[in-house]
DNA sequence: ACCTCTTAGATGACATGTCAACCAAATGCC
DNA sequence: GGCATTTGGTTGACATGTCATCTAAGAGGT
């Protein structure tokens, strides 16, 4: 492929994107492993009951929900329908808007995010946060920030 | 949590994390999106193919190409199954060693995958190459390598 | 040759994610 | 009120990944 086309991606490059990719994929896949071995739930979970845990105590609308961790609807829904099958989560009743319902933890689940939280945040630190020089936590913050716009307009 | 607790995680922290993590699921849906669009396969197709489009002529063993693109073995199978169903690589007997087969491409997996390539590298660049700072790039590939690292030793 | 141990892959069960189609309540407009 | 349209969610079909288990062929030692 040569230089001159516009398109074109060196080997630097493709070594960059590559590394990337990898190192996002290994990473995530040791967090969930560590996270299913110590409070018994997937990082999907976990970053499903932590927005509910955050949230006001009546519970969120799944659209909410989807909107805050940026899933689309048919994702939250697979995934709330598993989540209830586990009794992580519970459909409440809607007064507002009878189409859908509120999403509450329920004891379990307020249980299995305490749990994984304390460990899950400790694996974060050691297996990235701490890896990471100063510059370069401001660098990836930086730069995601700006691929993520980039994105979402391009959408 | 206290600030002493060494496992602590403040928030500047959390939001790095996040929108990394974030930033790479829908950078990845979004090619996945274009490449499928454009060349009828998804990246997990496209980089197998491209690991046996680098490899000799004589194809590769599973093993092996697991090893090149970092997968372990099953995905490698079950991948590789939906790829011979939809024609795109072939099994081929295999001399030295009749426990498996040589994987190879065929003429349509080819034509997929040269198809795909020009837009993919574009995709990738208008995307995310250029969106990155040269010192970003610099910091996450060197922060890439580090963290990955880290990872196959602590396993 | 024979028996054991290792290794390469395949497979089944299951969790996850995407897309498209569907459904019913809510809303707008006349 | 009555009806079309929008909106919030669910569902089904299907691709993908993980783990545990299984199979059969190499390799080694006697």
């Amino acid at each position: 492929m040569p230089a001159t086309e516009v398109s074109a991606v060196d080997d630097a490059e493709w070594a960059l994107f590559d590394g990337f990719v990898l190192m996002h994929a290994e990473l995530g896949r040791e967090l969930d492993r560590r996270l299913q071995r110590d409070a018994g739930i997937s990082q999907a979970d976990f970053g499903l009951m932590l927005a509910l845990f955050r949230g006001p105590e009546e519970g969120l609308r799944p659209g909410a929900l989807g909107e805050l961790i940026g899933w689309e609807k048919s994702r939250v829904s697979h995934q709330l329908t598993r989540m209830v099958g586990r009794g992580l989560v519970e459909r409440v009743e809607c007064d507002t808007d009878a189409r859908g319902s509120m999403i509450v933890l329920t004891r379990a689940g307020r249980r299995a995010l305490l749990g994984g939280m304390r460990n899950h945040a400790r694996d974060i630190r050691e297996l990235f946060l701490d890896r990471l020089e100063p510059d370069e936590k401001r660098a990836i913050a930086a730069a995601s920030a700006r691929v993520l716009g980039g994105l979402d307009v391009g959408r």
